[in-house]
DNA sequence: TCTGGGGTCCTAGGACCC
DNA sequence: TCTGGGGTCCTAGGACCC
């Protein structure tokens, strides 16, 4: 059996731990730049504030009920989600737990006895809360998209659940099965579910019953087969393995107002590209192709809907893969000034590396020569001071110093669990 | 006025090779 | 004039996730 452990709005949750006169009021955290809802409690929710939307849509909802409202705070919710997921461990087992994003985690119980499943999930939840003061909802099932389901209904009735919900017999299966719309399934985006409600598909029981060969031609191929299989209570998607590196690493932003230099654009690459080495290094690879992008601020009519832009990019590969940030920095600002043209204004850029090998496995070729001792020494301890103070203390010149372009942040709460100075106070 | 920032996996199709 | 079959590697693009 496997469990899903996730936090209930969890950059919501982390404010409250900090302020528990929000308890039981309404909160919503805001996305970079104050743009949109990307957290909301069900308080938030049943005044009708939308999740993911944008926030000035919202804006009268939240000032006439008194909505709190905070900027988000990454910081922060990286250090709290970093003690949620060490209690995780340290319950089950370091080796039983794939942290699966920030704010949720599969569990492998294959150690715990079926009779004990459900007091395992209530004594995971109660812990969390505990040590942590985040709030947990819990789905345990044969399989991950199981588990989803039902982590799914534990949230969905909190009252009714205590927020914990173990699918393990047929019967229990069968009827959250019926119960849970294909829309809702974890691996069915909007596309795959207005297809599937046109084939009169429409409970997650309905698509269970379908074939693979089937599955294989109208979802996706292997991951619609999968899919099908671990709805059946087959396991069909591993537990990861914690230490799986990321194969691609990428730092992108929009700005708090368009800009139209490049000097600006330059220190905005710069910083994203120094944010992408220090990921890059953490997981000791190198990467041999680095991207940059900047995407042009539309002239958009007003009758116009909201829609993805569209934007420009350039890479260049690498002589040698290297993750050391100013060998990084110099081709990184070379695309970003081919893709510049004088009189564009532009609202968001970014920086991907690709091409990522393991340190280890670099070797010079005739051309360049290996990255000195002293180099690596340096990254190390600008990674050392950086990540202790969990922001940017160290900075390389190029990023500058201005920061016209940097995002607004009207509503930050202060970095309670990482700043001494901004540390709460009791009296 | 104002719409996030990361990632993953899969497939199709083109370039190239023998 | 005629123009195979099989393989690999790479990229772009679509779909999904939180």
């Amino acid at each position: 059996m496997i469990a899903i452990v996730d936090c209930n709005s969890f950059y919501c949750s982390c404010e409250r731990v900090f302020y528990p006169a929000l308890a039981n009021r309404p909160v919503v955290v805001l996305s970079n730049n104050d743009g949109c809802i990307i957290s909301r409690t069900d308080e938030a929710k049943a005044l009708g504030v939308g999740m993911a939307a944008p926030f000035f849509q919202n804006r009268e909802i939240i000032e006439q009920n008194n909505v709190t409202v905070f900027s988000s705070n990454y910081n922060f919710y990286g250090d709290m989600s970093w003690r949620v997921m060490e209690t995780l461990r340290s319950l089950a087992g370091v080796h039983n737990v794939e942290v699966y994003s920030v704010d949720e985690a599969f569990i492998d119980l294959h150690e715990i006895e079926p009779e004990n499943l459900h007091a395992f999930a209530k004594k995971l939840k109660s812990t969390v809360e505990q040590w942590t003061g985040v709030k947990v909802s819990v789905g345990v099932a044969p399989s991950k998209v199981l588990a989803k389901v039902a982590n799914h209904l534990a949230k969905k009735d909190k009252r009714q659940t205590d927020c914990v919900v173990v699918l393990d017999t047929d019967e229990k299966l069968l009827e959250a099965l019926h119960k849970t719309p294909v829309k809702d399934l974890w691996g069915v985006g909007r596309q795959y579910a207005v297809k599937l409600n046109s084939m009169n598909i429409i409970t997650a029981y309905d698509l269970s019953t379908m074939n693979e060969t089937w599955a294989s031609k109208f979802l996706g191929g292997i991951t619609g087969v999968r899919l099908i299989r671990e709805l059946k209570g087959i396991p069909a998607i591993d537990l990861l393995d914690e230490l799986t590196t990321k194969k691609m690493i990428a730092t992108t932003r929009m700005f708090g107002s368009p800009v139209n230099n490049l000097i600006d654009i330059k220190e905005a690459v710069a910083t994203y590209t120094a944010r992408a080495a220090e990921k890059l290094r953490r997981q000791h690879s190198v990467a041999k192709t680095i991207s940059v992008f900047v995407v042009p601020k539309e002239k958009r009519g007003s009758g116009e809907g909201y829609r993805r832009e569209s934007s420009l990019s350039n890479y260049r590969n690498l002589p040698i893969a290297t993750s050391i940030t100013n060998e990084l920095i110099k081709p990184a600002l070379q695309l970003a000034e081919s893709l510049f043209e004088e009189g564009n204004s532009y609202q968001k850029a970014g920086v991907t590396l690709s091409g990522l090998y393991p340190e280890s496995s670099v070797q010079s070729n005739m051309f360049t020569t290996a990255p000195s001792k002293s180099m690596n020494a340096l990254m190390d301890m600008l990674d050392n001071v950086n990540f202790s103070m969990r922001d940017d203390v160290i900075k390389f010149a190029a990023s500058g110093t201005t920061k016209n372009w940097k995002m607004r942040q009207e509503y930050r709460s202060p970095r309670h669990t990482t700043r001494w100075e901004e540390l709460r106070e009791v009296r």
